[in-house]
RNA sequence: GCGCUGGUAGCUCAGAUGGAUAGAGUACCUGGCUACGAACCAGGGGGUCGGGGGUUCGAUUCCUCCCCAGCGCGCCA
């Protein structure tokens, strides 16, 4: 259990023994160093629902503290300030004592969460017929982010990718790619030099669609041939999804993201299903036709004049939409994957969709009421002057495009810092350092609203950074390196400030890690992760390790070793590295 | 029109369940490398938290009304 929890416990159970029933004690840390390690909120509000003075009631709870040997133990001193605060000083030997657990320990003393959940979690979800583009990094990082936390806390995790590789859409790239295998007999090879780079020949093939009134009549022809099974048609589909995948994947490896194969999940996958979701939903009385069209009608969502708006689920010349789809996959990740909670990292835009999916999903029976769905939104990216974000040539920046262009950038500051190292080394570092910037930029923001995407913000490497922490983490590393190992058997003990400072902060990574698992938000990692660095950072600058003596160097060495363990278990969980050198 | 997000320092952004003097980074100014790595540290200036009302001991946070921005709202995904 983290400090504050413990806390929490134990002064919430103190307010009750004072007469406060249900009545938090809303521990958290102090904002202001004088004022201790954490602090007591509640007492106030307790005090008013109780009619007492609130410093009477805080000296009574405190005296009921101070007999608590489960409290005692790691409480120096409380003391009642303001109008009521209970401000809260922990021991230092106490503190000493639990850094030196928590080194001895696997995963830096985290406990497994004691209620595990079936998480199915749906993210990054590209559109196959294009290749990804800036748009698509905060699904997919904040989603392999998530992913990692919960399997980390001891949540069976399911990854779904569900990627878009159906839809009118295809029947033009499709058209385009057997024109192109008809005109170059040998081998595919201009096919081939095209599907390399998708977007163009999305653009390409765009083009000819709208220039060529034989070629979009083809087109609309090849859709249908496709979704009636046509062999030849559903062989190129397959190669096109191949390659376009393939992309995917180079990407995903670049990112540190764990994405594979396995959980590619795509949207045809339910094509076979869609049918059913119409029949099942008509038996459950939701479903009525509506203008030709199969609509589910709900109160929860009234428009205009209080008329409800629908939600289709079957258009009136038959088709059938991305409800149904949801709808479907939905089912499919209860029945078949036993999912408990489900996790959507979809855009902002998409919340009244996804809303309505939950909804009618619940109603319909297809996921118990007690199932958690919950949309993890984000807004859309927008250009510095405010509008949706474009390149000049009017087209979205290539998520690839950015990669290179980051590593690129780092690459030149490797080597001005370190000109000595072999290129290799500064290859291998740039890739590390400029990776990392990159996430770290789109990983520290909570933004659910839309947010301004710039390059120089998202590729810097100075200040609340990626690089910084990695900085932090190398200093470290190169510390060891010198001082060789730690005396196991030495005392860890915190006179300096700063020393004292960095050891509160190592011990309240479970507390940054729970936020992340339960909201969802992983800039509350990156947010400690930065303060730990920067208190680190602090304690480097005024205690020396190597010039101290003997003792005092193996208790400060102790103090490094943890914070490295921390850094490099908390950078992996945004999917970031360390290296031993930068 | 109805609805969903958001509006915090010049810029980019944090501020979980209402708490004490609203914080970072960047940019700007002052210092610090013969040093366990200056991708760093110590310090400075910079704010009517969009505006008005309300709830209360206390509001950036909750309620309400305006203003501004982005997005969504029956056969796209």
């Amino acid at each position: 259990m983290n400090i504050r929890t413990q806390l929490d416990t134990i002064i919430t159970q103190a307010l009750a023994n004072a007469g406060a029933d249900n009545a938090p004690a809303v521990v958290k840390t102090s904002a202001r160093p004088e004022f201790g390690d954490y602090q007591a909120n509640g007492i106030m509000g307790a005090a008013k629902k109780l009619k007492m003075n609130p410093r009477e009631l805080a000296t009574k709870v405190v005296a009921d503290l101070e007999l608590n040997n489960e409290i005692t133990e790691l409480v120096e001193s409380f003391e009642i300030a303001g109008p009521g605060f209970i401000n809260i000083h922990l021991k230092n030997t106490w503190l000493a004592e639990r850094i030196e657990q928590t080194l001895k320990s696997d995963n830096l003393a985290i406990a497994k969460t004691n209620k595990p959940e079936t998480v199915v979690i749906d993210y990054s979800a590209p559109n196959l017929a294009k290749e990804m583009h800036v748009g698509h990094l905060r699904s997919t990082i904040i989603g392999d982010s998530i992913s990692r936390v919960l399997e980390l806390l001891g949540h069976k995790v399911i990854r779904q990718n569900h990627v878009g590789d159906w839809g009118t859409q295809f029947g033009m790239l499709l058209t385009y790619m057997s024109e192109l295998k008809q005109e170059s007999s040998e081998l595919n090879s201009e096919l081939e030099v095209q599907l390399a780079d998708l977007e163009k020949f999305y653009q390409a093939a765009k083009i000819r669609f709208d220039e060529d009134e034989t070629f979009a009549a083809q087109a609309r022809e090849n859709v249908v041939k496709l979704q009636a099974g046509d062999v030849e048609f559903l062989k190129l589909w397959q190669q096109f999804i191949d390659t376009s995948l393939n992309h995917c994947d180079e990407i995903y490896q670049i990112l540190n993201v764990k994405l594979t194969r396995d959980d590619v999940a795509p949207e045809s996958q339910y094509n076979d299903d869609l049918a059913n979701v119409i029949i099942d939903l008509d038996k459950t009385g939701l479903l009525s036709e509506n203008q030709g069209a199969q609509c589910v009608f709900l109160d929860e969502f009234k428009g205009k004049e209080d008329s409800i708006i629908p939600m289709i689920v079957q258009k009136s010349d038959g088709g059938y939409l991305y409800a149904t789809t949801d709808l479907a996959a939905l089912r499919y990740r209860h029945n078949q994957l036993g999912m408990t909670r489900g996790l959507y990292l979809v855009d902002a835009r998409q919340s009244l969709h996804l809303k309505q999916v939950y909804v009618v999903g619940k109603k319909a029976g297809f996921v118990p009421e007690s199932t958690s769905l919950e949309h993890m939104a984000f807004g859309t990216m927008m250009g510095k002057d405010g509008t949706p974000f474009k390149t000049r040539s009017g087209g979205t920046v290539k998520l690839i495009d950015l990669l290179n262009e980051a590593k690129l950038r780092a690459f030149d500051l490797v080597t001005s810092k370190n000109p000595d190292l072999d290129e290799e080394s500064r290859r291998s570092i740039a890739n590390t350092v400029g990776i990392g910037a990159v996430k770290y930029a789109d990983l520290s923001k909570n933004r659910t609203s839309d947010y301004i995407f710039n390059w120089d913000t998202m590729l810097s490497f100075e200040g609340n950074t990626a690089p910084y922490l990695q900085y932090a983490y190398a200093r470290i590393q190169s510390i060891f390196r010198k001082a060789g190992d730690i005396n196991n058997n030495a005392e860890i003990s915190l006179l300096e400030p700063a020393e004292r400072l960095l050891a509160t902060k190592l011990l309240q990574f479970s507390e940054a890690v729970e936020i992340v698992a339960k909201d969802g938000t992983p800039n509350f990692l990156c947010n400690y992760l930065f303060e730990l660095s920067g208190n680190f950072m602090s304690f480097y600058e005024a205690c020396p390790i190597m010039k101290a003596d003997e003792v005092t160097k193996q208790s400060r060495l102790k103090l490094a070793k943890l914070t490295a363990n921390t850094l490099k278990t908390g950078l992996d969980l945004l999917g970031i590295d360390v290296m031993e050198r930068m």
